[in-house]
DNA sequence: GAGCCGTTATACTCGGCAGGCATGAGCGCA
DNA sequence: TGCGCTCATGCCTGCCGAGTATAACGGCTC
């Protein structure tokens, strides 16, 4: 049995003739009369009774019909979510950020999205860099916005820049320094994040190679605390440029090395292997 | 898009794999890998995402999934209904029957055919015998009981005779008689029923050849009211003995016409053009 | 990293079936 | 009785689904 079979069965109880039926459904008479014969024996009973040159419903066929029609609407919306789904008048998609970025960027930029796609349904997940992008290999996210390092089959799309910075209270010597370079923090007291966010593997690196080992007074994994830290007087915090804090009595200074900032760049990351849904190469793209 | 594809898809995305729902399905795995691309290409959006050697579904596919399989769900319990039907184990009967025949023979009898089919819907129509010819024709009913004249395209099956009777009060000169014959009702004042009943014509041709004209008081459409008449003295009552009556103070004798008893046949009578459900068959059976 | 296994995609061929054409058969109507 | 309308049947063709063979690719192991 197949989803012609049904069409055709109903096209020829609603039009009332098997030649009128073949007509609107561009087939001849003989081949309508076939399918419906085929679907007759399939079911193991008439559909219509054959009086005179006349065909009429049997009572069980009155019956099947309306289950048919309702088979037939259904396969109808499928087609119709297939359309929606591929022209991504609907659908989900599932984000993957740092905190950061999702504080600095996406809570902002989510409200014209959703203005934008209503139909959209969009899941929301918080993990660090590197398991976002294990995530996306893995195909439970489609996108991971953030310091997310590309490679293998993931591609990236470089969103903004992001620069290290050093916060510290206004009053403190370095802070009438415009920039600051990683030598200078040499034996002074820094708040740093722990080593799965990106700034931070970015300072280890800057430090590495300048061959200087900060006094580390606290691994957070909040930059926020890091700064009330600087606030209160306790050291330097390293944080990201994504970061969102209230700058009244402090100094920020983005870190150098060699005279070029420190920095990245937050990127949307996704599996070039997949399809990726036109809304989420939207999201992208916007 | 036919069902076929549908059911490829559910097969693929359950096995997780191409080739294992191949051998699931009992085809080779590029017949299946073909449809999927097909179906995928007429819903205008990949269902799967090919990474590595695995198949994966999409956002969309997931979501297009569970409709598929309502879908599936649909079109097996359309062929259970017809199955169903075809086994006679649902369905409607379509029943016609002359309101003597109602009264004597179905009340009774249809308690046990709704115990024994309890899955048929049956639906009572009572006419007169000439009307439920026609209404069987027109495919208005499956089966007419009653004396419903045969012919054309009915077949019809007798059930049991139907004599015509003549009832009348135990003390009246007729009443010693085991039978009567029709010439010794000339001048008798009889009590008719109308002309759509089948005793009535059945009569009416006996005194046509008998050549009698007896005095008609009354002709009335319920034998009941006939036989209340003939109790109260005003009378011979002529019915079908399919009157269900008590028979305190009256006599009654079959009509006769030259030694033989005038009646004909309960019959059931359906349209041998038309199919007949196996549970309209058994009906006539039991 | 070379080789093997498992999986999917591609190329080609074959066969069955849906559909078209021609025609027969049955019914209703003038 | 002939005509028109409708459905059924027989035959043919072309397409599409399925099979076979094989390539491409990823992952695993040694």
């Amino acid at each position: 049995m197949e989803l012609r079979h049904l069409r055709y069965f109903v096209a020829v109880a609603d039009a009332g003739s098997v030649s009128r039926a073949a007509a609107q459904l561009r087939v001849t008479q003989p081949a309508l009369s076939r399918q419906i014969r085929d679907l007759e024996s399939e079911l193991g009973l008439p559909l219509f009774d054959r009086v005179g040159r006349r065909l009429q419903l049997t009572a069980a066929g009155d019956n099947l019909l309306a289950r048919t029609r309702d088979i037939l609407r259904a396969a109808d919306g499928l087609r119709e979510q297939a359309g929606a789904l591929a022209g991504g008048a609907s659908g989900t998609l599932r984000l993957g950020a740092t905190a950061q970025t999702l504080e600095s960027l996406i809570s902002a930029f989510l409200v014209g999205f959703r203005r934008q796609w209503p139909g959209i349904d969009v899941r929301l997940v918080e993990d660090g860099g590197m398991r976002l992008k294990t995530r996306v290999q893995r195909g439970e996210l489609h996108l991971a916005l953030g310091a997310v390092p590309a490679g293998d089959d993931l591609r990236a799309r470089p969103l903004f820049p992001v620069w290290v910075l050093a916060v510290m209270p206004s009053r403190t010597a370095l802070a009438r320094r415009r920039t600051l370079d990683v030598s200078e923090l040499d034996h002074e007291a820094v708040l740093l994040l722990r080593r799965d966010f990106a700034s931070r593997l970015r300072f280890d690196a800057a430090c590495e190679t300048a061959r200087i080992r900060p006094r580390v007074l606290i691994e957070a994994g909040d930059p926020h605390s890091l700064v009330s830290l600087a606030r209160g007087g306790h050291g330097i915090a390293i944080v990201p440029s994504t970061t969102l804090f209230s700058r009244a009595g402090l100094h920020v200074a983005p870190l150098t090395r060699n005279g070029r900032a420190i920095g990245g760049s937050t990127a949307a990351v996704w599996d070039a292997r997949r399809h990726l849904p036109v809304y989420a190469q939207a999201f992208v793209d916007a």
